[in-house]
Parts: structure tokens; C-alpha cells; sequence
DNA sequence: GTCTATAGTTCGATAGAC
DNA sequence: GTCTATCGAACTATAGAC
């Protein structure tokens, strides 16, 4: 039975006909304006003239402009934990940081999708913010992650264990968002070469001395 | 002869009376207002409510909504200037980076306006945003400022001279600016003590062999 | 220097034709 | 499934009284 009478979860009406073609229209576009006048500043109008469609065309497809947000948000992620996944992160270690590379070069040609994390995150800073909630999670869940994969290095005896991962882990990800800004804000500035010298620090730094035993 | 008939700069008729006063807490309530709801966001009417004033009395003091953004922008960024002034920061090498560290602890006491920098360096990153170019010149000063002290610490010998510094110091900037993020977002992250790791690791990576002549 | 009143937009969301 | 039309609210900025 490949395909049943499909209790799916799309819009509605026809099951994955023209339905979620617009669908994926909206949040394309949905993409590019938050990208650059941000949740607050991107008007349903703007959203729905790059989609080719009228204002209330996308709210037939989405209840309010705030299930627009989420579900580009989910989106959006979606690709990079794909990205993840697709690389040896669960090796752990080096193997893991090195993982994390390649999700920097592959942001470094995805400027739209960097541009609308970064300027969506800054207004989800505040708890007034409907995606705030969203981020809040988001980065605890990076973070749990990415712990976890340090740690890993520790088990297998590749990183020294007298470190907090929890301090390393954030920092790692502090470093990935404040290279996008300066990214973002100087098209000269180059987000890779500048996190593999934060990776090869690391990677010194974790490798020194085992804490001597005694 | 202290004090002329000071052919003064504030807004107009009184030199220094209530005027400049109410000018200050136009400014504080920017503050207030668009750290939690942004520039596009907050409204004049919620700055003129915190201020104690009505909406065209905020424009009596600022020609445009813009105005008291770029104002806000300016007066918060001297303050942060005039704290690294303060600070042994000329030396250069190691204790400058200890002076960032001072800064990053003033910054975990003044949420507000790290929030304030955060959601407007978030809206900052589009080119369509009025603050853009605030930002893009801010970081080119502050990375500038940045390598000259780290080449400082490599003319005195302190650091190891075959490390670009350009890179270093956008990478320290790059943790500053994300470790503010994910401490706004989760009370329970702390700053300093994760910037302090960043800033160990730093020391010994940079201490590392001299490049061996010959 | 601060106010009331208002002009002129723009926005999100809804109603209803097709 | 997409449209036109419109409502009600919010916003920046201006005019003008006091």
C-alpha cells in the first residue's frame, strides 16, 4: 500500500498537488523578505508579491502571518541538522568539528538563509517575540548536541578531560554567529578560513597535556 | 573663565537646563524600547510613554523616528569606548585581551543594552536598514583597533608573529558578539567565564614556538 | 517646550465573489 | 485556490494652540 488515502498534514484539499508548490513559493519568499526587513519589517504584501500571489492568497495557506515565521523557521532548520547528518558527526572529535566546517563553507553560499537566522535571532532575543521560544530551544539543543559530540572525543581519549565541553561548545557556536555578522556586514570578511583558526586552536588546546595522573 | 556664554551643541533655547534632560531620558527609553522590540518594532509613542511625554514631544527634541536611532547608537557605542579607555588597553598583547575581558564583564551587568545592540545589529545586517552603515563602519574601527593591539603584543615579543591577526581578532569580536546572543537567550549562560576560556586558549596558542629562524 | 488634533500611510486579517 | 474589497488598528510626521 505505497500511498493510501493520505491523512497528510499539508494546506488542504488536493494532497501534494499545486497545493504545496505555493506552499513552498511563500516560504521561499518568505526567506528572502524576513532576510531583509526582518519578522517585524516584512510585510505579508512584500511576502506575497515575490510568491506571485495576492496578501490574502498566502493567508488561505497559512492562518496568520506568525505560522508564516514558524514554519520558514522550521524550515530553514531543517537543512542544516540534514546538513549535519550528512557528514561523520557522530563520530565525535576532530572527526565532529570537522563536520562543522563544512557547515560553515556550506553557509558561506547560502547568504540568504544566514541573513534571515541572523536577523530574525536578533529579534527573537526578546521574550516579546514570537520566535523567541523557538530560538531559545534551537540553541539549547545545538549546544546539547555539540557536547555531546566533544565528549565523545574525550571517551575515545582524543581530547583531554579536565575541559567543560559546555564552555567549548558554546563558544563554538558563539563564534559561528559573530563571523556571520561581521559576514553579513562586510562581504570581504570570509567566515571559513576563520573558523578552521578557531578549530585548529581547539584542537592544540584540547589535545595538551592528559590531565597527569596523580 | 569656566563656563562662556557656551555656544553649546544640544537641541535648542536653554543651553544646558531642562532641555538636555529631557533629551537623556528620550534616549534611555530608546533604549528601553528597542531592546525589546527593536527599531522597526518600537513605536514613538512607547519611547514618548517611557520618557513621560507625548509622541510629538519626542519630535520636538529629534527631527525623525531615525534621528533617535542613530543617536541612541552613538551615545550607547562612546560608553563602550570610553570603558576601554579606562583600562590599560594601549599596552597591547596580553593585557589588552585582560582589558576585553573587563568589558565583556560590564556588558554581563547591562542586559539592556546589550540587548539593544543585539536586536539592532540583528536589523543592521540588511543593507535597507538606517543603521547599516553605523555597524559596518563600528566593527571595521573595533577589528582595526583590535589588531593593532594584538601586532602590539607581537612587536614586544609576546606572540608568536607568523599568525595573522587579522583573523584572530575577528574571531574575538566573532565570541564577544555570540556569547552575547546565547546569553541573552538563556539566563543561565554566563559570559565572562566562557569569553575567559576563549581568551586562555588564545594566550597559549599564541605564546606557541617562535617561527624556529632559518 | 509640550500639548491636542489630524493628515496620510501601511498593515494584518476577514468577507465574499468566482 | 485565488481574487477584490474593506475594516479597524497602528504608525510617522505635521499643524497649530498654549
Amino acid at each position: 500500500m505505497p500511498r493510501p488515502s493520505a491523512p497528510s498534514t499539508p494546506p488542504r484539499a488536493s494532497a501534494t498537488g499545486r497545493g504545496a508548490r505555493t506552499r513552498a513559493a511563500i516560504l521561499e519568499a518568505a526567506t528572502r523578505v524576513f532576510a531583509v526587513h526582518g519578522y517585524r519589517g516584512g510585510s505579508l504584501a512584500a511576502i506575497a508579491g515575490e510568491a506571485e500571489l495576492t496578501q490574502p492568497g498566502v493567508l488561505h495557506h497559512f492562518p496568520s502571518k506568525e505560522h508564516v515565521l514558524m514554519a520558514v523557521l522550521q524550515e530553514r532548520d531543517r537543512e542544516n541538522v540534514k546538513q549535519l547528518r550528512s557528514g561523520p558527526w557522530h563520530d565525535g572529535g576532530v572527526t565532529a568539528l570537522r563536520t562543522l566546517l563544512g557547515l560553515v563553507e556550506d553557509n558561506a553560499i547560502a547568504r540568504e538563509r544566514v541573513q534571515m537566522f541572523t536577523a530574525l535571532v536578533g529579534e527573537g532575543v526578546s521574550a516579546a517575540h514570537p520566535a523567541h521560544d523557538f530560538f531559545v530551544e534551537r540553541y539549547a539543543h545545538l549546544r546539547y548536541q555539540l557536547i555531546r559530540a566533544l565528549q565523545r572525543g574525550q571517551d575515545a581519549g582524543e581530547f583531554r578531560s579536565d575541559v567543560d565541553m559546555a564552555m567549548i561548545a558554546s563558544l563554538v557556536l558563539a563564534a559561528m554567529d559573530g563571523l556571520q555578522i561581521q559576514w553579513l556586514l562586510d562581504d570581504e570578511e570570509t567566515m571559513p578560513p576563520r573558523f578552521a583558526v578557531l578549530l585548529d586552536m581547539l584542537v592544540t588546546y584540547l589535545a595538551a597535556e592528559p590531565p597527569a595522573p596523580g
